[in-house]
RNA sequence: GGAAAGUUGGCGGAGUGGUCGAUCGCGGCGGUCUUGAAAACCGUUGACCUGAAAGGGUCCGGGGGUUCGAAUCCCUCACUUUCCGCCA
């Protein structure tokens, strides 16, 4: 959630930056916080004032006991009385101003950088690099031209899938449902192949290999932001209050929740590989088709934990790595800035990529690599110690998809298919230890 | 699942209801000594809220209670550890 500094700060940039998050009644929120927070200030100035001098009387009480004076210890004991009474008004008035702000807070998105351009869909997403075609200034997922193949010979994945033997959706469905797929053969081990190569590439950038648990308590989900706003989106297992992870974000950037790092310990840089589990309610039709959107899939996450002035160097070092596992693969990829109005709620600033799927003639988002700012460590209350002054600030936290399987696997089998088979990239082939799937 | 013990500052570990935010050790930081380092010695060392500052307030797992006063007593919840059982 936002901070109150940042609020008090720069209160306009704070409400322009909302707005053009679309976020409604931006003005007013602000007001409101700020009113809670005079209340809360208020309240909190006199319940001090009135906790010190309770303070004092019962020092005083104890002296007064051990000088055995009972007389005036008993007096001074009866002006307790009152003085409790108001203490206790003034804390339950200070505690209500307190949780009434942090309510409307985790209501409230994070203000995106100013490089992030106008718009409410992703239309307005601009397209900032591709390797399939120039992106001009002002190019948007609304007027620009990729030169993409489209071969209507091409089969979809789904059919790929079938024709080798590589996935069974029906297999899936009859041992836990829609949405999670069996993979069979070299499907199997092209999924292993990638989550290995992904993890290698990480590695080789720097990134420390983590393996998280994939159930976490709720602490947890509060703390990345998936609770209390995407609560349905979460497998929940009821008995235990435990939650399936959507994403290794949560558990990897939850090692950090209440922790004060040493500013020479930045920028961390974490990587791992998980399942990750989300329930998908509401989606349907073309988008859910095969692999293009599953309830169970494996995705390599890169995070990372930064100072505020270095978060934006990190930032570009994520978007050319996972720009340059897609070179490896061969794929053809374009950048997306996302707008205001397509950003997810904590992000402050996001790149998504997207591969073309020559079968299904379309654009398949397969990263999605943000910057939160601090808006996500206020909520973790992950800090840092800086060198200059000691002090302790909230760092910015990153991640990024590098890479999620299923949508590579799909574009990877449809744009590689030949008469004689599905050809492996080169790269990827020290790890299939094939290069046909044939 | 059964039984017991525990939860204190970055870590280890004290703590009698009344200057306890908390002895001490380690670690960290600064210094003396040294060509440099180590050792030794001296000093220093929590977070948060509030305030221009001085200062004030909160925090000893969470919540509640007793009391003029709670790390210390009571209740409750959560978690951890150990032993037994079960199991990979």
């Amino acid at each position: 959630m936002l901070t109150l500094k940042q609020i008090n700060e720069d209160k306009a940039r704070v409400v322009a930056g909302l707005q053009k998050k679309h976020f409604p009644n931006a003005a007013e929120a602000i007001e409101q916080v700020l009113e809670l927070d005079a209340q809360r200030k208020a309240a909190q100035q006199q319940k001090d004032a009135a906790q010190a001098e309770m303070n004092r009387l019962s020092k005083e009480i104890g002296l007064l006991f051990k000088q055995g004076k009972q007389a005036e210890a008993a007096a001074a004991k009866a002006k307790t009385g009152e003085l409790k009474e108001s203490i206790a008004q003034y804390e339950t008035r200070m505690r209500e101003a307190e949780e009434a702000q942090t309510k409307l807070l985790l209501t409230i998105p994070n203000v995106p950088y100013d490089i992030v351009p106008e718009g409410g869909t992703a239309e307005d997403n601009l397209v900032v690099k591709s390797n399939v075609g120039e992106c001009p200034e002002g190019s948007t997922v609304g007027n620009w031209q990729g030169n993409v193949q489209n071969d209507q010979a091409k089969l979809p994945h789904w059919e790929l899938a079938r024709k080798y033997n590589l996935i069974d959706f029906d297999l899936g469905v009859k041992i836990s449902g829609a949405g999670f797929p069996v993979y069979i053969g070299k499907g199997a081990q092209l999924q292993r192949a990638l989550i290995n190569f992904f993890l290698a590439e990480a590695n080789k950038a720097g990134y420390t290999e983590v393996m998280p648990p994939t159930v976490v308590n709720a602490a947890s989900g509060y703390g990345t932001g998936q609770l209390p706003d995407k609560e349905g989106q979460m497998y929940h297992c009821e008995v235990d209050d435990l939650y399936l992870i959507p994403t290794a974000e949560v558990p990897v950037t939850n090692l950090y929740r209440d922790v004060i790092l040493e500013e020479k310990q930045l920028p961390i840089k974490n990587c791992a590989y998980t399942e990750c589990f989300r329930r998908e309610a509401g989606s349907y039709g073309k988008d859910v088709r095969g692999l293009n959107r599953l309830h169970e899939f494996s995705k390599i996450e890169i995070v990372r934990i930064d100072t505020p002035e270095h978060s934006d160097e990190s930032h570009k070092e994520m978007l050319a790595h996972v720009e340059g596992l897609l070179q490896k693969l061969e794929l053809p990829y374009r950048i997306l800035r996302l707008c205001g109005g397509d950003m997810s709620f904590t992000a402050a600033l996001c790149y998504d990529f997207e591969v073309y799927s020559e079968a299904q003639h379309r654009w398949l988002e397969v990263s999605s690599t943000s910057n939160f700012d601090t808006y996500q460590a206020n909520r973790l209350k992950c800090r840092y110690r800086r060198e200059e002054d000691k002090k302790t600030a909230l760092c910015h936290t990153l991640n990024g998809s590098a890479l999620a399987l299923p949508r590579i696997v799909a574009a990877l089998l449809e744009n590689n298919q030949t008469e004689r088979g599905i050809h492996i990239p080169a790269a990827l082939q020290p790890y299939t230890g094939f290069e046909w799937i044939d």
